[in-house]
DNA sequence: AGATTTCAACTTGTATACAAGTTATTAAAT
DNA sequence: ATTTAATAACTTGTATACAAGTTGAAATCT
């Protein structure tokens, strides 16, 4: 488990939150890690608590496996899991453009715009994890902009499944391609087009195909056996 | 808030969240109520702790409102919320249906026409509950013939917000409709037919259209004042 | 009477003690 | 040496004590 910064401004719980977290995306609390919540409390420096609501929470997103009495332990990967979160995220990142389509005031363009700019400033600049930044950030706010906020939550959380899957495949994507693509889906937004905002998306999401068979030979300790 | 009666084979803390969000769905816990973790505990015979802990989950589902040091209140109905579950009901069941006609093997057709001829046996005998239960367990079925039981178990949470809607409308289709647009979604998927199967759910799910209008003149104080 | 202060009664947040159960080690018995 | 039994060290589940902050009513002062 890496170490992760307390915030002044969270919680006790916010920071056991975000920091169990990160450790999951980033594999370094492993899939199928045993955990302890004595273990983690000690190591982040606060009560059990606010490390079991935490743990809770990533049980009921089934990132985290808890026999009682027993033990807890990171889940393993369910492939599954990684396959349902790489269908909703279609399903949900098409019906919303075509939403935001509709709904796009001038302000929320105006907004759109500068964010593509700065994405092909840093570009320019190579900075991969501003890209990275901004690439999360265009697309919450095309969620806002078709007001389907609480829906972006939803996606973030199921998404972890496929992070942690990336993280492990190193995949990365040329950041001249993501940027293009967000220029794209921008015109296509202020054009109305849905069909075309469709195409790209679905273009898009494909740049981020991985091969799972792959990974499970690499890392046959992380997968679920079925 | 109303009894409900504890299982013995439930925790604690199942009993309490369980207790709760039924509490919340029927609005015998009004929106906008004020609730305190030690009233509840106290009602319901166990610590503060479990009902803690299902208060934090309802909190995340944005179905309470949590002040901290100042108290807690069941989230007034937010019609952006409301609008969002709409959403995702319909491009959810429509996609996973999609999916069903792919995939659905002999077994799946089989368990599917049974609950079906089920439905049509008690809606003779005019036992709307328990039409009502296999409603439910027939739309969890379509989903899990599509492989995607995770994202069933996320409609679930983000339906609250339309079913205690529902539930303040008194909506009720008449179940000879709901069984047999049911009848038609089976014949669909046996046939492959997606394009049918698609028209059926987007018809299915008008049925439940509401008028928000009409019911924010009524109640009120239930509704968030944008 | 009206404004101000004090304080008691609440709230949630966190820490901790204990309950109940599992697991692995150790010791004893065969 | 092997099996069995006892036990110590863990786990999560639950209850409770206390910390920190808010609120409103009562008491006090002007």
């Amino acid at each position: 488990m890496k170490k992760v910064e307390r915030m002044s401004s969270e919680t006790a719980r916010e920071y056991a939150l975000r920091a169990i977290t990160e450790n999951i995306k980033s594999a370094d609390l492993e899939p199928g890690q045993a955990i302890s919540e004595n273990e983690i409390s000690a190591f982040l420096g606060v009560s059990r608590t606010p490390v079991r609501e935490s743990i809770q929470e990533l049980h009921k997103a089934a990132l985290i496996e808890i026999y009682p009495q027993r033990g807890s332990y990171v889940s393993l990967i369910n492939s599954q899991y990684v396959e349902e979160a790489v269908f909703l995220r279609k399903i949900l990142d098409i019906a919303v453009i075509e939403e935001a389509c509709d709904m796009a005031t001038p302000e929320d363009i105006k907004q759109l715009e500068e964010n593509v700019a700065l994405q092909e400033f840093y570009l320019e600049k190579d900075n991969t994890e501003k890209i990275f930044e901004l690439d999360n950030e265009f697309h919450r706010m095309i969620y806002v902009t078709a007001k389907k906020e609480t829906i972006h939550n939803m996606r973030q959380m199921i998404m972890i499944h496929f992070d942690r899957v990336r993280t492990l495949s190193m995949l990365t994507v040329k950041d001249k391609k993501i940027v293009g693509d967000h220029r794209l889906m921008l015109e296509a937004i202020k054009e109305k087009d849905k069909e075309k905002a469709k195409e790209i998306v679905e273009k898009h999401l494909n740049r981020y195909r991985l091969d799972q068979e792959e990974l499970i030979k690499t890392f046959p300790q992380y997968f679920e056996t079925a």
